[in-house]
DNA sequence: TTCCGTTTGGGTCGATCACCCCATGGATCA
DNA sequence: TGATCCATGGGGTGATCGACCCAAACGGAA
């Protein structure tokens, strides 16, 4: 029996060494990377060639979404597996969109990872049931030739990526430091972001970001006022 | 050498699995149940009078900080361990309020989660360093004989008029006219939560604003792009 | 009554932002 | 093969922000 190598993405160390725990349990299954964010994850993934990366969603940085398309893009032989607790309709049709080879949530049992993990590796698709029904509902619009997606108002993946950094609290100059980019070219691309979004302040970016799912929020709780 | 009775409350089954094999490596601890939900763990808690309950924050029925009353007025001689991913001063505030016994964020090692849980065992308190230093601020107001809990930290009303109306997306100039009074005004009040808040970007107020629902946000709807 | 916290307002300074201008490659599209 | 979009980078300008400094008025608590 083959070996599958495995890269974990997960911004929660502890979560991380739990999913080598679990994972290195089977012998089939070997652990060969962690990273804390998909920036570098996707550095990594293209460094380590894993047979698969588990990918959260929401992380600092680089979400899993934009994560998994630069992994798909810089390495192609990759299978990816969303790991998230995160189960709304439309972010599994970006996932899909995104190209991700199975999506596995939090709240299941820690062996549905591990035969997630052996199933993509074989080149199948590991989805949920309620998945597999969006799937099959996309893949039908794929083939009608329904290829009218917006296009004026949609950001592009490097907007994406400022719009998050911004939302998360960097400045320009930071921002631009982490992308390795001049700050002109990252104010460029927030000028791009903020026309398209008819958006003209950090907060109101900010707001957006958040409900894009774009950035972690704490749950909502009571605060004296 | 005593055995630490431990019940995890957490939405995630992986995570909690994930713990209990972390916490299980540790023979001087013994995990003796699981809850999906605060309000389940609250139920079990009651039930198996555990020496501690580890406990996430962001869950579906009852939140993380609600658990942690009821299990602190029912329970006792139940030590409870906040675990979580998310460190904002104004939530420890609560937390402590709330009367946690410790404070392990999920990015931070296993072992320091059983080097916690041992702790608050013993009757100490496990907090970060960033954790401690507010809770000795916390502590201070708290022997000054006052009840009063708005003291250092806490924003004054006009301080969340303010908070709330950024996070809104007002410029100073703007929130000065509709609160009817001078820039400079709202620019001290802007420092102060800045300063009270330990946050000192508009993404950042923001988010937190959002996180104590002082604004709205529209559901996550898909992905900005 | 004295002290502290709250709210109000002013000044200064450098850093950052928002909004224009411009150009060069590379990819993709028609 | 042009045209268009994207990502990259630079210049400039005026407005705003962030972080300090300062003070006065008021009210409640010690």
């Amino acid at each position: 029996m083959k070996t599958t190598s495995v890269l974990i993405i997960d911004d929660h160390q502890m979560m991380r060494e739990a999913l080598v725990t679990i994972l290195e349990r089977h012998k089939d299954i070997k652990v060969v990377g962690q990273a804390a964010d998909g920036r570098e994850g996707a550095e990594k993934a293209a460094k380590l060639k894993p047979d698969v990366v588990t990918l959260d969603v929401a992380m600092p940085n680089l979400n899993g979404l934009d994560a998994a398309r630069h992994i798909r893009r810089k390495s192609a032989a990759t299978r990816i597996l969303i790991l998230t607790a995160y189960e709304d309709d439309m972010f599994m049709q970006h996932a899909l969109e995104a190209g991700v080879d199975g999506y596995v949530s939090k709240t299941s049992a820690a062996e549905t990872l591990a035969t997630a993990v052996r199933e993509v590796a074989r080149g199948m698709k590991a989805f949920s049931p309620a998945v597999k029904k969006r799937l099959a509902q996309y893949e039908k619009n794929e083939g009608s030739s329904t290829m009218q997606r917006r296009k004026t108002d949609t950001l592009t993946e490097r907007e994406v990526e400022v719009l998050q950094l911004i939302a998360e609290g960097n400045a320009n100059k930071q921002t631009a430091d982490k992308l390795g980019i001049s700050i002109k070219t990252v104010e460029k691309h927030r000028q791009s972001v903020m026309n398209k979004l008819h958006i003209h302040d950090t907060a109101g970016l900010t707001r957006h970001a958040i409900a894009a799912g774009l950035v972690e929020t704490p749950a909502q709780f009571a605060m004296a006022r």
